[in-house]
DNA sequence: TGTACATCAGTGAACGCGCGTTCACTGATGTAC
DNA sequence: TGTACATCAGTGAACGCGCGTTCACTGATGTAC
């Protein structure tokens, strides 16, 4: 247990690591109600602490709901740069970071609704710098940056559909494939159209 | 005033139309504040009555929204009827659906979120029937259902960045010509790359 | 035409609820001497 | 090594709030005779 403790302080005080099953318990909540339906006592409760020991922690609800945003976007960030890092060639490694994105919403629905939902000001710094991470994700240097702001709305259309039930999903279908057949019906060969000035039909 | 009103109830009742009251303040206040923030008692202050008055003619809160969903589905519906009767090419016509999509998400942000978030069984058949307005959206008969779900994800996509802030619109450009410019993106120049079986590069 | 009655939109007080947050506290841990 | 003290994570009662919904009501409108 020693951990050498000098100024250590931030983990494992006398009555455990709170913050961190705080934020737990406030993750397992926004995936089950909703983030706008996320109550810090509730949380409190999950946690099995009193309803004022979150406030030793976090300075209220919304500090709560921006630190849960910012680890979404840590994971998402980590996930896009993982698809990119796989595949050699650029659109395997874009068909990748575009199943990363949708992958990501569909295991977190409850906290990418809260990553992307409406900004509210406070928020706004805290968010700004890891929404980078997102908005890589077409952002391929040389990229048109009409073409990158079509792959983001397209994977993040796709994302809000699927999570909100709207696009139903066949059994024995999954996220990735209709991802893959959802850039294939816009992309048919290789390539992107790119030169294609037109002599098609 | 006159009306014959023999088997004409329902508007003008002693106090007034109060329905209509309190759906176009319900409306005005989802706006304002978003849907999850929509409370009856506040919706029966701006109608200028007391709390108890919208259960006269509205079940509860879920069934207010539910009408309030219901109302901008058939006005969705319409702009993208009216969309795909105006332009004579399918391409755009199909352009022209695209803007009146993101269109009405811009107009009616608090509405659209309303409409298309995270299904409440209860709403489910109410919508189910309207949802089919939007879902005619890709729709075109003869149509890749491929295709038809990337157009659908593409304008649902670019809807929510813009309305929730994260597709910053530059000084001097307009919605529908940013849809405008991403559609091109994908679609350099006429058709839909159909046929054009990867001879480009 | 006049009167008695039924209907029903809107009222107003009251309920019980969970919330965010305040306050003064307690009591375990770590530190200085 | 032992004692006094400071720190600070967690407590528990209490506040004021707005909410959805209940209840029994009131009083204007429309209807039957």
């Amino acid at each position: 247990m020693g951990e050498t403790g000098a100024a250590r302080h931030s983990d494992g005080y006398h009555h455990g690591d709170l913050k961190p099953v705080l934020i737990a318990a406030a993750r397992r909540l926004v995936e089950a109600d909703g983030h706008d339906r996320l109550s810090l006592r509730e949380v409190a409760r999950q946690a099995g602490v009193s309803a004022m020991a979150p406030y030793r922690h976090v300075e209220n609800r919304e500090a709560l709901l921006a630190e849960l945003a910012a680890q979404g976007f840590r994971e998402l960030g980590a996930a896009l740069k993982g698809a990119a890092d796989q595949g050699v060639d650029p659109r395997s490694r874009s068909l990748a970071q575009a199943q990363a994105y949708v992958g990501f919403a569909c295991v977190n629905p409850g906290l990418f609704r809260l990553m992307v939902g409406p900004l509210d000001p406070a928020q706004k710094q805290l968010i700004a710098a890891d929404a980078e991470a997102a908005h890589a994700m077409g952002a391929t240097p040389d990229i048109d940056p009409d073409l990158a702001r079509a792959r983001w709305a397209l994977v993040h259309g796709l994302s809000m559909l699927i999570i909100d039930g709207r696009l139903a999903i066949a059994p024995g279908d999954t996220v990735p494939a209709i991802v893959a057949r959802t850039a294939a019906a816009l992309w048919p060969e290789s390539g992107v159209c790119e030169g294609g000035a037109g002599q098609s039909a």
